[in-house]
DNA sequence: ACCGTTGGTTCATTATACGAACCGAACAGC
DNA sequence: GCTGTTCGGTTCGTATAATGAACCAACGGT
């Protein structure tokens, strides 16, 4: 492994639930000495990638991100495309909405909304990272990435706290098979008890897979008669994402997807 | 130099004028052989750091810093905090007005907002880099710095197009010298023809420099019987920032900024 | 067909990163 | 006050990983 990508990897220990780490502990994070951590986190704060808490010792995520996601907002405004559209669905279906990116191997929360201001609506976090074997985006993502990418991720350390059904490579290419033949993806409690969701996946202009789109209900209210109106919404929503990302779905995907628009028009 | 400090340091040759570099150029922009870039960018992009643009070969930032940001802005989050205080600011004083930060030794716009939604304003984009010795922010942050930063930064490349007479250490130390013993900083037409601009310094609760706000505006309508109000606005602007930032301004300022509140009460 | 440029790759040399051991400080239990 | 543990940070000889000149093949203009 390479010193940058050590130095890099340090910072994916940080979450929303650990916003600050001691150097002691993130060398036990990393597996590596602290020596090595001390001087990896040195080079990321010398660049503004981390910087030590005022009046602690403790590391953090620093404040040079915010400008190169400033940058890369302006250069390429995924976020910015997709956040009003999620919107609109969540509003139009009453339930949280989201997109999730394939970045690095991982499917991250791109944007999200909620379909109600008050009442039961399943709750998100920016910037959450999904489990692919567990949730209706992971499961589209995975439908539609090429075989090798999928057994990447497969034998990655994903399923460490997944129950062995769920992991069994069979059962996840059946589960992966299925989605990708009738182009959409579900799950029900699988995730989290009593959520169930329905997902769509993205692609780029050369058609590879970017990550999805899904709505994510209470699954007392994801009743089979709701699925074909939410359903239509999600497909519609993903194309205009995809056309304002200038990505294209695949011809077979697209025919699909003129099948659900057409059900119960 | 180390070997992370050269691969974040390639991250710094995009900006919204250069979103997109190609292998040989980024070379001879960075002053490393073609071979040692191609394995630092590899670096970067296997941690969603940067990509290469879809369809093409070109380097670009990658998504991975959007995921960053997010949790930056959930941890300490200073730009929800200083938006809407700058927001406010430009509408009562009638102009531009911005929070910069410095990271890294460099003074980043942070946020800003516009006073009017039309006629004339000075314009300004989010992520961009001030120049030290030209701006007003650039000088109220000088101001409070500890001398070996000073020096520091003064020796750094900001000064490479910058005419003999504003890089004299004396002028320079000249300057800071008054700002400091004022409180607060202006420029006129010095950054641009026809812009004047009135900044005071931000501090953590160290009492360390962090940024500045400011106000700058077209020098035909920052008379001297305007400073008075977009003044004393200011201060009151950049104390609520600090406290929202959990900031404290050394003693012997606030002390300054109760005479300006002072002034023509 | 030529030339200059591009992105990408190879490999012997060398500079860089590494971690065990160490330090002083802070803290808890006794 | 003493002892043991943990903390953040530092040192230094060793070993690993980074380096860049030279080299491809491919593309575009003349």
């Amino acid at each position: 492994m390479g010193t940058t990508a050590k130095a890099l990897s340090l910072l994916d220990h940080f979450s929303r639930a650990r916003p600050a780490i001691g150097l002691s502990e993130l060398a036990r994070l990393a597996g590596h000495s602290k020596a090595t951590c001390y001087r990896l986190m040195g080079e990321l704060i010398d660049h503004g990638l981390a910087e030590q808490v005022p009046g602690g010792t403790d590391y953090r995520i620093g404040p040079a991100v915010l400008r190169l996601a400033s940058l890369r907002e302006a250069a390429v405004p995924m976020r910015d495309a997709a956040l009003p559209v999620v919107q609109r669905l969540a509003v139009a279906v009453g339930e949280t909405a989201h997109v999730s990116h394939l970045v690095a191997g991982r499917l991250v929360t791109l944007a999200f909304a909620y379909g109600a201001p008050s009442g039961m609506q399943v709750l998100m976090e920016d910037a959450d990272v999904l489990p692919f074997h567990a949730t209706s985006s992971g499961q589209a993502v995975l439908a539609f990435l090429p075989h090798a990418r999928v057994d990447a991720i497969l034998a990655g350390p994903l399923g460490a706290a997944t129950p062995a059904t769920l992991r069994d490579p069979d059962v996840v290419r059946a589960r992966i098979a299925a989605t990708r033949a009738r182009g959409w993806a579900s799950t029900e409690d699988t995730f989290e008890s009593d959520v169930s969701s329905l997902a769509v996946p993205l692609f780029d202009a050369a058609g590879q897979v970017l990550g999805a789109m899904a709505v994510a209900a209470p699954s007392t209210r994801m009743k089979q008669a709701a699925r074909g109106p939410i359903l239509r919404r999600l497909v519609a929503a993903a194309a205009e994402v995809m056309g304002a990302w200038g990505g294209q779905a695949p011809a077979e995907l697209i025919a699909l997807w003129r099948g659900i628009e057409r059900d119960q028009g």
